[in-house]
DNA sequence: TGCCGAAACGGAGGGAGCCTCCGTACGCTC
DNA sequence: GAGCGTACGGAGGCTCCCTCCGTTTCGGCA
């Protein structure tokens, strides 16, 4: 094992670093869309080395999501050994919803990302994309699913999900009720949840 | 009735209809965020004019969209007549997730629309939104939908919904079914498209 | 330790978009 | 057909994107 080819210059490293940092704390405030420039300005770096490091905007998302989206594969393959399929498609499923919405603008480029190959998040995404199918139909050959649901479309929704609870802000438990709303559709059958308030006392 | 005060002249009431074609066309090919500039280009315009007409973004917008937005409140509540209240909210949905969708990028400035009351948009979005969810009520009301499911995360779900199928686009479809299994959910039971494909044949 | 080449830096600059401001043109009314 | 006032249009100031290239700095080697 040769260590050779390890010319990265220290400084590079700190500045990429930095970058990193201040591109996530601009990106949570202000969304995917962010001004390149005062990331570079927070990171106390010229706009050229920023440039350098990451070619574009998405180079920049994708080194800060990667990590993230690999996991969640890892995640939804480990499930699959899960004793009960709908439990582990339920929290895989929250876990993709919570990871989309990192950032207010992910979850759009996320579906952008599914649709081009080019992308540097392409793999990650179709990887995670799969195993997240695989733990689908496990629910719906133990017949836990409605036959009729398509796993593409239940993901869909989860992004849906994602999107409009980063849109509305304010609300922290929307993901949770609202997933649990696409679960019970997926499902067939209502859940847990029906029991807290029934449809009329009287 | 006097008419008076009909100063408009001609040729502004000219421009404003070219600028409103013209932006229809890009908001179309380019979402909501297409250049203003290239709007005034093809309206055949200054850009000082659009800007006279049309203060801002939001304001051209709101001049497309006000109408349609209108006869959604009016929709909601005429239907609030008919027999079948599952399927007067289930209809009154779909229109208001086609409308949504209307331009990609319109669902997040509905969302944004909804919590600020500046908003030229705000006084028609709110009346819909109160019609659509007295349409939901009476549904519940009637015990077509589960007790404990908010008025509020259906109509989130189906801003969501228009939001994923114009980003996805390609499949002119998927708007109906994932509203489908929206009033699924709502409804804690499986309709009609539940008996298509089995569980499981044998 | 000091030298030197490669690697990395940073910002000027061109292009596009947003929006404002104001001198000019033109439609309307009399 | 003259004059008023509405409406036009685009220059210009600002921000942002991204590229290019002269300058600086790191770090291996003597």
């Amino acid at each position: 094992m040769e260590t050779r080819r390890r010319s990265t210059r220290t400084d590079a490293r700190r500045n990429e670093e930095r970058l990193l940092a201040a591109a996530h704390t601009m990106f949570t405030e202000h969304g995917t869309g962010a001004s390149l420039e005062e990331i570079a300005r927070r990171a106390g770096v010229g706009i050229g080395t920023l440039y350098r490091a990451f070619p574009n905007r998405e180079a920049l998302l994708e080194a800060l999501v990667h990590e993230r989206f690999e996991r969640l594969a890892v995640e939804a393959e480990e499930r699959l050994t899960e004793p009960e399929p709908r439990a582990a498609f339920a929290q895989w499923l929250s876990s993709f919803a919570e990871s989309s919405a990192t950032y207010r603008g992910l979850p759009a480029s996320l579906v952008a990302t599914m649709r081009d190959p080019g992308s540097p998040l392409y793999v990650a995404c179709h990887r995670m994309h799969d195993t997240g199918v695989a733990l689908f139909d496990r629910c719906r050959d133990a017949g836990t699913f409605r036959g009729d649901v398509q796993a593409d479309d239940v993901l869909a929704l989860a992004a849906a999900v994602a999107w409009v609870s980063k849109e509305v802000e304010g609300d922290p438990e929307m993901p949770e009720r609202l997933l649990a709303l696409v679960l019970d559709a997926a499902t067939g059958a209502t859940t847990a949840a029906t029991a807290a308030r029934p449809t009329s006392p009287a």
